[in-house]
DNA sequence: TTAGGGTTAG
């Protein structure tokens, strides 16, 4: 910068360029400074309504042209940047292309990039797939250099749908044409869009692509898959095990989560001896398995009755210093009373309790559904106070296993307590045993019970099975009316249904 | 040194 001190060297400028020296700083300094008063005067007049109606430019920009024509400078950027996050905000769409236009046409800066990504994420999110595309192609009119940025965002636009996913192909195409180079975020937003339309197939082509292609697969990428991979249906034990292989071979290390996830496919599916497999593979990769993996694998050892391996996993999880919580109590009780040994596990109830781990209602449940199963009603009462002591609800489940554990050991009325106990608190559920209820209570020479629940079951629009209805009418109870006018009600409104079940029942 | 992932039954 040239500075004039002396008053001798400012008349000699003068004297010379017959004006006051110029500053580029200062007319630096100037122009941002009218350009922040236009950009403030354009703010202010935005939040106004407009004076009138103006068909073809919108208000805000003419305000625009407006505002900083008086103050004598270029509109900038940043002021088409307000102008369309504006019309985007109060859903003026129909105006943008004037603004765009006015852009492409009457301005000379070079926009950045960000506007246009911002337009096709919006044009994206509003169905606009067409006009998201168009206006990746026009960038270029802009006088802007499209990048990698522009193109992962219309990727993942496209990626919401079918529809929008064919037209991928043919702008990569495009997107070579216009010279931006594909990278490697440009195959993890494909990979991900993929993932999360669970279309892993054509995911893990495109990770054979992006490795053909030369780019590093990063973890998150073959996380993303591997996870993917073991939530779809129909995916074998050798094809999950076969890719986290190839992954391997890409350089990937499994953490505690794909392994988790491995884990939780193959116990779900069933293969509990797999997933034991897993764990102790976990444990050469010198990744400790946590609660969550041992649980797992001790559930599904459990389910393929092998509890001799369950017992020495649960010293295992031990020795390893962890900390067993209720979902590993519940698994062990489970396997406790799948081996008949229901003591055991009422046992494990108490210990669990002096080990700080508070039982729920699934502990109950199943100690109640064993203790039923086996005939123990009176410590399955007990158990059942114990949980109302201690706060812990009963829920549909409990009741189910209450009635059909009653029911099947001939404590009928005790059950159809339980049944209007359930209807009363709405805990109804269709494989409440109603008919052996019923039936039971017929039989009993209780049918002036079995119809007073009857009553109950019509008034909360419950309806007993043709089995109960035959057992109804055979019986010599009496208000016989009620029995024959409701079921002639009841046909009415589902004569198939019924019908269905006299013929289950002949 | 975060969260994420795990239990009965249907």
């Amino acid at each position: 910068m040239v500075r004039y001190t002396s008053k001798k060297s400012i008349s000699f400028f003068l004297r010379k360029y017959r004006k006051w020296p110029y500053s580029p700083y200062k007319a630096r300094w100037h122009r941002i400074f009218s350009q922040q008063q236009a950009m403030q005067s354009l703010k202010q007049s935005a939040t106004k309504p407009p004076q009138q109606e103006e068909p073809i430019k919108p208000h805000v920009l003419s305000s625009l042209i407006h505002s900083f024509s008086i103050y004598n400078v270029e509109p900038t950027p940043k002021a088409y940047d307000f102008i369309i996050k504006t019309l985007v905000k109060t859903s003026q769409f129909h105006y943008i292309p004037s603004v765009l236009d006015h852009l492409e046409n009457f301005e000379n800066f070079e926009p950045p990039e960000s506007i246009f990504s911002y337009l096709i994420e919006v044009y994206g999110s509003t169905d606009k797939t067409h006009e998201a595309i168009e206006l990746f192609s026009r960038i270029p009119k802009f006088r802007c250099v499209p990048s990698v940025y522009s193109l992962n965002t219309l990727i993942s636009v496209l990626c919401r749908n079918s529809k929008g996913l064919n037209l991928v192909p043919e702008i990569m195409l495009k997107s070579q044409a216009m010279n931006i180079r594909m990278e490697e975020s440009t195959f993890q937003v494909l990979i991900t869009a993929l993932c999360r339309i669970k279309k892993v197939g054509s995911a893990i082509e495109m990770l054979n692509c992006m490795v053909n292609d030369g780019f590093t697969v990063n973890t998150e990428i073959c996380s993303m898959l591997l996870s993917c991979l073991c939530e779809q249906k129909d995916v074998t034990k050798f094809e999950v095990m076969g890719f986290l292989e190839e992954l391997r071979k890409l350089g990937f290390f499994p953490g505690m989560m794909d392994y988790s996830n491995v884990i939780r496919f193959l116990v779900k599916g069933k293969m509990g001896v797999d997933a034991l497999h897993v764990l102790n593979q976990m444990k050469l990769d010198r990744i400790k398995p946590d609660i969550f993996c041992y649980t797992m694998v001790l559930h599904g050892m459990i389910e393929d009755g092998e509890y001799l391996k369950a017992d020495e996993l649960f010293d295992e999880l031990l020795l390893f210093g962890l900390v067993p919580d209720v979902y590993t109590y519940n698994v062990y009780i489970n396997g406790l009373c799948e081996q008949n040994n229901v003591e055991a596990g009422v046992k494990m109830l108490a210990s669990m309790e002096e080990l700080r781990c508070k039982p729920n209602l699934i502990t109950y449940n199943i100690l109640l559904k064993q203790l039923c199963k086996v005939g123990e009603l009176s410590k399955a009462a007990d158990l059942l106070r114990e949980m109302g002591l201690k706060g812990i609800g009963q829920n549909m489940q409990t009741y189910r296993i209450m009635i059909d554990g009653l029911a099947s050991n001939g404590k009928i009325v005790e059950a159809c307590g339980f049944f209007e106990e359930a209807m009363d608190k709405g805990l109804l559920n269709q494989s409440l045993k109603v008919d052996d209820i019923i039936c039971g209570l017929c039989q009993r020479d209780l049918s002036c019970k079995a119809l007073e629940l009857l009553e109950k079951m019509v008034s909360k629009n419950v309806s007993p099975g043709a089995r109960a209805w035959k057992s109804l009418l055979l019986s010599s109870g009496f208000k016989l009316g009620f029995v024959e006018t409701t079921l002639i009600n009841l046909v009415g409104t589902s004569q198939t249904q019924l019908s269905n079940e006299n013929a289950a029942v002949e």
